[in-house]
DNA sequence: TGTTTAACTTTGAATTACAAAGTACTTTTT
DNA sequence: AAAAAGTACTTTGTAATTCAAAGTTAAACA
């Protein structure tokens, strides 16, 4: 495919991916319960997207517990960043290219 | 889901159709063998996509001969345009809030 | 001991995407 | 006239993706 599309990551052809990232680069972390909260999506549809951006290793997992309650923290890694960051570039692109 | 991602038009989360749609705001019109080589896919995905965006009223598809050779060509029509620009700046807004 | 909470994993169903093969109709080639 | 080729599909079958719902684990609370 040509016209700079081939650039676009799959991996973020999902709305709940682009979202989970998108909040990621905004936020240095959040934790399962904030992200759900804001892409109000099930858990187990939120655990599914986070393990496919984790085998990318695009995020990174922390457990640990926060008094009393267990807590699972997520963060971009920077290839991650860089991931999502080229793709917006391609949307970018692409979208300048097509108005 | 929140954080203006609602506002994303799942028709244009392929990249097929994107590819589509773009080459079609660009050009007035293409042909089948356009679209095909400038996509780089198989005859089936295309004309399956197609159908696809025609069934959304986002193209119009007019049949003719050109000499003796059958031509199919594709138009955006004036919803699709809407649709996808509305698709463009959701994607505009989502990206300027990521950076 | 039983229930709740957090964060999953598993299951199953529905949708989507795609390549490959087949089709219809016409034209070109032999 | 018969065979091959071109255009634009449609059909078929498979693989991948997405999601909700239910089940699981482990600790904490009542």
């Amino acid at each position: 495919m040509k016209n700079h599309l081939e650039a676009l990551n799959k991996a973020f052809e999902s709305r709940v991916r682009l979202g989970i990232m998108s909040l990621l680069m905004v936020n240095t972390a959040m934790d399962f319960g904030m992200l759900k909260e804001q892409l109000n999506i099930t858990d187990g549809n939120l655990a599914s997207h986070l393990n496919a951006l984790d085998k990318l290793g695009y995020i990174l997992i922390t457990k640990q517990f926060i008094g009393k309650k267990p807590n699972t923290s997520y963060t971009a890694t920077d290839p991650g960043r860089k991931a999502f960051s080229d793709h917006l570039d391609a949307l970018e692109r692409f979208i300048s290219r097509s108005i």
